[in-house]
DNA sequence: GCCCGTGACTCAGAAATATTCCA
DNA sequence: GTGGAATATTTCTGAGTCACGGG
């Protein structure tokens, strides 16, 4: 690298930790003062002190950047049979991590690999992106085998496993504490095919199924406590009404030393907004910074008791934007609560539950609407699916960014949506001439037996067309994957005649083999 | 008893990689 | 049939949730 448009010599350490701020050049990283004064923070501790390297404003790491870049070129240029080579001799040294002989199960392993130094990336404005993770050995990890299993071998000679353990009330394989956030752990777990996992998955599924039977009580009971005159009771209430109703994260309270988001219990007086007669506002940053923002229509006496729940607080003290809107209960509490109406319930149960009984209504409702449903084409049956996952994907706030390549490919799109109405107003004029002709020119059946079809063409490129821009920044997976019962999925699949393998991939089919076989009939 | 930190698990979008599609 | 762009899948690891245990 240049210092002052110099070379510099550096250490194999001192350039691991330039190439990890090099590599990210092209990053939104690089304008955030935070990641830039922790970088440098981290970067001179690493140089030492009396290093030549005194501020980052005058290191040039582009020589590094373009190296990397010329390795990542001439690894994409490798023959078809090199590369295919190479994936051969990887695969086989890593056959022997992917799986674990649980219980005299063979399992997958999901990820055994340890996390290998880099510079930390938090989400949003997280005030400790940009500090080195530091590279993780042996002897800082805890791993968890059977008691008569052989010690796993590692490649560094001269260490030791942190601990050996032989604990069997978890499903963890090894963990490590994280470098950037040493009050946090790193797990190495089984693959979510495995048999713990499958376990935890069914049970979340039947507990949000066990709220259908609870939750006509539930809202009764939040609808009494809205007129309250005990603040907590009325705070209460209408926290769960918004549970219900959008299905909010619980939101515990947050450090300092993480980014500055809020959920359903942190909510705070500027992320709401009362817009008489009856709508409420919310704008604010969610899990992994994601915002939301969505007006809804409530009932009467929740906005009237959100009006003054962001004006005054339980004592009566006038309350600030920064103040929070609940300010007589948090997450635990709210948890708490929710014990004593249904065993174990818990706030994220009504988010799994919203998203299921979303899915099952929105598929049945078009079931219903239409005479010989199953009859539809798969393609069809299809694009409803992807609507009803869409509507819970929006309902559960999935967003992801824009794809870098849309607006190219949209443009490409419609360049051929026009074309193809061009040809389509050329057949026109053709078809009547030929009725015109009178039997004389072409055949005016053949041009309008061609025209349908391209009526039909243009129809369904324009569904598509449409459906992409509206799923531009609607992330389907993790609805998919997280929330939505698979047997409502696979039971639909069963009714309508629509192979599974068409709504779920490779993993989710393995991911949900426990759901199989239920019957076709099954409802949420 | 309660509260608060800790531990262990699920859930999240971006990035990397694999596959498919189309000129 | 081919190559590269578009799209789908997989990997990665950060960011939540929530129960529990110990002081």
């Amino acid at each position: 690298m240049l210092y002052d448009g110099r070379p510099v010599e550096l250490t194999a350490e001192q350039e691991e930790v330039a190439s990890m701020f090099a590599i990210m050049k092209e990053t939104d990283y690089m304008k955030k003062p935070t990641f830039l004064k922790n970088f440098w923070e981290g970067f001179k501790e690493v140089l030492g002190r009396s290093h030549v390297i005194k501020g980052l404003d005058k290191c040039d790491f582009s020589p590094i950047y373009d190296h990397l870049m010329a390795e990542r070129d001439k690894k994409k240029a490798l023959t078809k049979e090199e590369k295919a080579a190479i994936k051969v001799q990887k695969d086989a040294a890593e056959a022997k991590y992917k799986h674990a002989l649980v219980d005299g199960r063979q399992e997958q392993v999901g990820n055994f690999r340890v996390e290998p130094p880099s510079l930390f990336r938090g989400r949003g404005e997280h005030p400790k992106m940009g500090k080195i993770k530091q590279r993780v050995y042996p002897r800082d990890i805890t791993i968890n085998i059977g008691r008569d299993a052989p010690i796993p071998e590692h490649p560094y000679p001269g260490q030791r496993w942190k601990e050996v353990r032989h604990d069997n009330t978890v499903t963890w394989l090894a963990y490590w504490r994280d470098t950037v956030n040493p009050k946090e752990y790193k797990y190495v777990w089984l693959g979510a095919t495995s048999s713990f996992k499958a376990e935890s998955d069914l049970l979340k599924y039947e507990k949000a199924r066990k709220l259908k039977d609870y939750i006509d009580d539930i809202r009764k009971n939040y609808k009494r406590d809205w007129g309250s005159s005990d603040v907590r009771r009325k705070q209460m209430g209408v926290a769960v009404y918004f549970l219900d109703k959008l299905a909010l994260r619980a939101g515990h309270e947050k450090d300092d030393d993480e980014a500055d988001t809020v959920g359903c219990c942190t909510l705070k007086v500027e992320n709401v907004e009362c817009v008489p007669p009856n709508h409420i506002k919310f704008d604010f940053l969610g899990k992994d910074s994601i915002r939301y923002e969505n007006t809804v229509d409530v009932e009467v006496p929740v906005y009237k008791a959100v009006e003054a729940f962001t004006k005054v607080d339980a004592r009566g003290k006038r309350k600030g934007l920064r103040d929070m809107v609940f300010d007589t209960f948090d997450a635990t509490d709210l948890n708490k609560e929710l014990k004593a109406l249904m065993d174990g319930l818990s706030v994220k149960v009504f988010r799994t539950y919203n998203a299921s009984i979303t899915l099952d209504r929105l598929l049945a409702e078009m079931e219903e609407a239409e005479d010989a449903y199953a009859g539809k084409t798969v393609d069809a049956k299809k694009a409803d699916y992807d609507r009803a996952n869409k509507e819970v994907a929006i309902l559960c706030n999935h967003q992801r960014a824009v794809p870098k390549t849309h607006e190219t490919s949209m443009a490409k799109v419609t360049e051929k949506l026009n074309a193809m109405r061009e040809e389509i107003k050329a057949l026109e004029e053709e078809h009547e001439a030929a009725l015109r002709a009178k039997g004389k020119g072409k055949n005016p059946d053949a041009i309008a037996s061609k025209l349908s079809k391209k009526m039909t063409a243009l129809e369904r490129a324009e569904l598509q067309a449409a459906v992409k821009e509206d799923l531009k920044t609607v992330a389907l997976g993790t609805s998919k994957i997280n929330y939505m019962d698979p047997r409502i999925t696979i039971a639909w699949c069963k009714r309508n005649e629509v192979p599974i393998e068409k709504v779920f991939n490779k993993s989710l089919l393995n991911k949900f083999h426990w759901a199989m076989d239920v019957e076709s009939g099954f409802r949420f």
